[in-house]
DNA sequence: ATACATGCAAAAATTTTGCTACCGT
DNA sequence: ACGGTAGCAAAATTTTTGCATGTAT
């Protein structure tokens, strides 16, 4: 009973060592925040907003440490640009509404569970792994 | 028992009205008979050494129409390029050897039925689907 | 014949990097 | 003080596009 929740990222990073600079605060509280998958694009925008002058090429440089030393994840769905979220407390995969775009988080151990089972039958570990399932609404209560 | 193995991409093209030019015949010869997962400039390095000449325009632009009419996959892995395959006749997942960066296919009907199931109580019909299980080696046959 | 496809070069979009100055520890 | 970090601009990378020409159906 000692984690409230999550150790935030600025706290995780101080633990790795990585100095807490002003700009990287801002850019960690973002990710923090956010409850969504945000490219860089809009992280910086997210991050000028809170404060301005934070040079893009910060963004995309602490999203490249962030993601050497584990704290976030990068994503690529269906679309170019790289996106990210913190690394959950707890894996999840996720839905991608093909309709709407929009992304739902999920989680099933037994799903969890069988890879383990498939990875070891092939003389794997499973370092990590990444589900994407896109979906549209069920049909059934159509107009 | 009409089906031999599977349609070629071309044949699969032919249906969908798309033209069989040149080029493009090429390109599609090169995605059959691949069986990794190139990104397109090393797609149109085995198709220049078919034929050169063929522009790497034509390389992007022939990948976008035929994933548009879902004739093959994008996939990113852990890379940063679009990386392609040809639709396999069944859907399979990849593992990914994090320390070779090899691809591994793999299939599991039990996590295809789970995934269904989950699907459907989320309200979702599956569209498609993409799980990469990043692995190791397991260690315990260690020097 | 006509719509679709290609080549080429230019542009757009995305990401990385060199360098100097700065700031956290 | 030291060494990692930021800003800025330039460069590198990856992908898309306009346009004139060519070609499959």
């Amino acid at each position: 009973m000692i984690n409230p929740v999550t150790n935030s990222l600025a706290e995780r990073c101080r633990q790795k060592g990585l100095r807490i600079t002003g700009p990287r605060r801002v850019i960690l509280r973002v990710l923090d925040r956010a409850k969504d998958h945000p490219d860089v694009e809009e992280l910086h925008r997210r991050v000028s907003a809170i404060e301005p002058g934070i040079n893009i090429a910060t963004v995309y440089r602490t999203m490249n440490i962030l993601a050497e030393h584990g704290l976030i994840e990068r994503h690529s769905f269906s679309d170019g640009r790289a996106r990210y979220e913190a690394v959950p407390e707890e894996h999840h995969d996720h839905f991608i509404n093909v309709e709407t775009g929009q992304v739902i988080e999920f989680r099933s151990d037994e799903i969890e569970r069988i890879q383990q089972e498939i990875a070891h039958q092939y003389g794997f570990d499973i370092v990590s792994h990444r589900l994407e399932i896109y979906v549209r609404p069920t049909q059934k209560n159509k107009k």
